[in-house]
DNA sequence: ATCCCGTGAGAAACCGTTTTTTCATCACTG
DNA sequence: CAGTGATGAAAAAACGGTTTCTCACGGGAT
């Protein structure tokens, strides 16, 4: 109780030993019994902590004052160019590296985000994640991974350390677009994005172009001269199957093609797609020559129907997915032409707004939808 | 050239606009003018940075020395009650929260880890960093996630932040034991260790037991009575694969089962389980009544072979996964038993064995092999 | 020779904490 | 009543940087 507001007591008697070794290695160079006695032990070597090299130390190797270095090393101020180039190359020579830290208490910025997410088996949060990271790190900025499962005290527990941490900013991702994350955000002292999950009002949000993409994916096969293209897709209940299905019809208006008794809604497995294959086309007549399914396991399942019941793919039936999830797109034969939501992107557009918004670059709020990419493979035919 | 050991000139640049924006902010508290102009535009609100409440302030509100409120908050030193209590109803009316990076600069310790992995689409990386972040977490420690797309450029570019940014420690992550990450580590200044990745000598690592979880999986077939396990397993360049064939022939020895020809190597594929399915179960005779497959995609090929070919799971034939991939093994018909690596625990132990090593504590160096756990599902029949 | 100014570099203040040291106060002893 | 500890709290010194201010110096104009 006395302490809540800070670390909890385990994290602060775990600090203890540390503190304590530190200071007395700085104090007495190692005494010899305690070089002997720790020798023989097959333990891992602890590198050297070798206090890393501070600037004062390259000031005074090279005969100035920190002040000159730290200028000469940032291409701050006025001074000789002698001066400048030998306050570099001794701190080369001694590799120093400026303490972030200390430097981000100066300048009030840490070059350090907090990403939340709640997807911790799943395939969108990673790609997503991967992309921010690495355009972040491009900019010197790196990122805090919170793992939170769907467990609003470990939630909880996490922005608190992002706060404390002074992360310049937040990225909160989930696993579906109409689903926030299980979290009620106290008013943060730092902007937020949303990625793939339900962005607030006026927060600032990162979703795939989900009717973009479906309408890409149809336009494709109707661009090849499909006439019956028909979409097999998840459960009515997400969003994004109610945007596919909208996007799939808009691309069937615009190329004047009929809209064969709507979408067939289900659920996201090879299941699903191998069952409704099999009912849709062992009925003979007016069968589809086309399929756009809502992801690439009702695709496999579709293909291996079709495979089954002697039709051809994609001389019969083409067929498109969506996701782009390696494993069953190139896995499926023959391999699957499917819309890529671009998770990459994702994370990396997200991030540079964010940083846009840290920078106090006015930044709109909204959703931006970004496009998908269709990537063809053998499913659908064509050049 | 003139810079090249700090943040890049981007990076810089990228500074300027928001520590002016900030400075200027502290000097003159919002002139009218601007505040109208800004006013109308639809962007996202900036959160007032309202520069965080600082030790000083709770100081001069509970009326007592910084020293002394720091004191008061951290349980240390000696004083009346009355005033620690004071200090900390102030600290909490005010919402008060200790700058992390400040500590950190004090304490010589950070309190955060890096996380660096080439394992950016993968299935094993992101359950190590969620079970890593989430115990790092219940300590107050906070990890950055490093993607490194295989590219060295990009690894030493992390590296680099990471020694920056003064991480206590480094997680290195990859997707087989038996590889390394495409680094070239250079002496670094942190404990390390190694998860699911070759461990060079004299480190330390974690991988998951394979040969005990095939063991495992081999002994829960052999106990409920079946005679004859053949073993459908991967391409045998991975070490995995030679782990789980050692396991698998392990326990047929103490059953007393005879090892019918050796393991048969391929892909990890279903379709390398479907067509071998076919294969070892059209011919007649002398039928293995169980199979205990490499990882459940190939045991998912397998059912489905034996289902069309007739043959009832689990009746007729026996079936053990590798991997506990949900996806793979729940959806599959029936639900499929297999082994779990326990890859959340993998980071866990990973996590808390470096925080040992942190702290000075002497770590016995070498490879860990966490023991695996067998999953129960309705593809091995019994209880 | 004096005044002024531009220039390069050092001194000092600061960022937000913790920790050590110093200091004043007060209640006891002898 | 002076001397002695204990005690609570403040002052000061770190931690590793950046930035603002100040200053000494030298050259050119008067």
């Amino acid at each position: 109780m006395r302490n809540r507001f800070f670390i909890t007591e385990k994290t602060f008697f775990l600090a203890q030993p540390l503190i304590t070794f530190v200071k007395r290695a700085r104090l007495k160079p190692a005494r010899e019994d305690e070089a002997l006695t720790d020798n023989a032990a097959p333990v891992a070597s602890v590198p050297d902590t070798a206090s890393r090299v501070t600037i004062r130390e390259v000031a005074v190797a090279a005969g100035v004052s920190v002040a000159t270095a730290s200028k000469a090393l940032n291409a701050r101020g006025r001074m000789t160019p002698e001066t400048r180039q030998r306050v570099q190359e001794v701190a080369r020579s001694l590799s120093f590296r400026p303490n972030a830290m200390a430097r981000a208490l100066v300048h009030q910025r840490s070059f350090t985000l907090g990403l939340l997410t709640n997807d911790t088996y799943g395939r969108f949060t990673l790609p997503v994640a991967a992309g921010l990271s690495a355009a972040m790190a491009d900019r010197g900025v790196s990122v805090f991974l919170c793992a939170i499962e769907d467990d609003p005290e470990r939630a909880r527990l996490n922005l608190e350390a992002m706060e404390d941490k002074r992360v310049d900013g937040l990225v909160i991702a989930g696993k579906r677009v109409d689903r926030g994350l299980p979290i009620t955000l106290p008013p943060l002292s730092m902007p937020v994005v949303h990625v793939n999950a339900e962005c607030p009002e006026g927060g600032v949000g990162f979703v795939p172009d989900d009717a973009g993409g479906a309408h890409l994916a149809t336009a494709h096969l109707a661009g090849l001269g499909r006439r019956r293209i028909v979409h097999i897709t998840g459960p009515e209940s997400f969003a994004a199957v109610h945007l596919r299905a909208a996007g799939w019809r808009r691309a069937l208006d615009a190329a004047g093609l009929p809209c064969p008794g709507g979408a067939l809604f289900g659920e996201w497995s090879e299941r699903f797609g191998y069952e409704t294959g099999q009912r849709l086309f062992s009925a003979g007549a007016e069968r589809p020559d086309a399929v756009f399914c809502g992801n690439d396991q009702i695709a496999r399942g579709l293909i291996d129907a079709l495979t089954l019941l002697g039709l051809r793919v994609p001389e019969d039936v083409a067929v498109v997915g969506f996701d782009n999830w390696e494993l069953f797109a190139q896995a499926a034969r023959p391999p699957l032409t499917t819309v890529d939501m671009e998770l990459k992107g994702l994370g990396r557009e997200a991030g540079l707004t964010l940083l846009d918004m840290i920078d106090g670059k006015p930044v709109e709020r909204g959703v931006r939808r970004q496009p998908c990419r269709l990537v063809t493979r053998r499913s659908c035919g064509g050049p």
